[in-house]
DNA sequence: ACCTAAACGCAAAATATTTGCTTTTTGCTT
DNA sequence: AAGCAAAAAGCAAATATTTTGCGTTTAGGT
């Protein structure tokens, strides 16, 4: 019963694999196509070809099997485009991300991932999150630019925005983003006020 | 089926206010002394003295009438200390606030909450969660002190705080919590710049 | 006092979940 | 290449849960 999550068991084998697949296959085409409310282990395993026994021994319960494929999801969308700038890349990336997650299977998504009694999926996720700020911070700094750590990235970007998913169902004007990416570039500013003789400012903080 | 929340029935006379409570408290009595795993309708049917059929209409499953019950408890608690300034007053009402919820308990009824599908509850959470930094606020500007907008207070505040409570199970340092206000207050008093000639600093953090 | 609709209790029915046991499969070893 | 032990899956019975129909109680209004 305990948490059985997936993919690093102890013995991934074909079949298991095969299980597996058959069983988020069987869950996503059954969100598509189906009722919100209603889907149960039953239906998901006779779809899927598997016996309930094996899905309950395997993912727990339910929820854990939503959040399970939500999360699996999650993990594909990681691509940020590259607009020459980091005020630029943030702001693509925030209106890419947050129109995917205000839709309707995006939301459906989040709200299986907070309903999931495993904190080791959110772990996941903010992990996923820091991975993208960090690949944006880098492509700053290569190009010269200052960045602020990816701490405060998360702090004043990634966590009102998530914030503001969670807890509002209200949309997100662009402008509010660029706020929080202002705000954001500008405490990197602060820390390192721009000195008029020095020739560059190399973009630590933390 | 649905959304009988609670409160707000439309006959909400004696015996349902009578079942109300009794339920409630069974599930606060079986959440103390009992195991977090198992906890199940029917056994807090017995312990109410109501059949389960009841529980099932008015809330609809398990996992909504918990979120019910801890939200019901995070609205106690709202008391906020005056220290003087409002830099303190956010200090000290953000430690508060986070021991709280990083207890056994908070911590469940923060999950409890996430994990219930009816988002209402979740705006009603920010609401509270405003209603606070509202009342701050006003205390500040009582002083005359500058203080940030709410909007302001929530996204550089109250959201870090929020994040950091539900991705990580680590603690926050109460360092980590002055840097928050810092910058919320610094944004403030970046928009309203202090003139040379002012008489006196009204927003000054330590 | 009476009436209506909402809430509840009860119990049967329908579903879902757990569990014991057998069989299949996998990764490894000989 | 065959064999072995452990892991995972199937199957079916046993449990537990959720749903539902119907009669009864009760709150709120006339």
């Amino acid at each position: 019963m305990a948490s059985t999550t997936n993919k690093e068991a102890a013995r991934p084998g074909g079949r298991s694999a095969r299980v597996q697949q058959a069983v988020h296959e069987a869950v996503r085409t059954l969100q598509q196509e189906g009722r919100r409310d209603a889907l149960s282990v039953p239906q998901i395993a006779e779809l899927a070809g598997v016996t309930p026994s094996t899905i309950y021994r395997r993912w727990g319960n339910l929820a854990e099997l939503l959040a399970d494929v939500s999360l699996e999801r999650l993990h594909l969308d990681t691509a940020p485009a590259d607009t020459g700038s980091l005020a630029g890349d943030l702001q693509a990336w925030c209106e890419q991300y947050l129109e995917e997650m205000t839709s309707v299977p995006g939301r459906r998504g989040l709200d299986d991932i907070m309903a999931s009694a495993d904190d080791e999926r959110r772990q996941r996720c903010r992990e996923c999150s820091e991975a993208i700020m960090q690949t944006l911070r880098e492509r700053a700094l290569a190009r010269g630019e200052v960045a602020p750590s990816v701490a405060v990235l998360m702090d004043t970007l990634i966590a009102p925005l998530t914030y503001h998913l969670l807890y509002t169902r209200g949309e997100i004007h662009p402008e509010r983003l660029r706020g929080w990416i202002t705000t954001a570039l500008a405490a990197c500013h602060a820390a390192h006020p721009p000195t008029p003789g020095s020739k560059f400012n190399p973009g630590e903080l933390d």
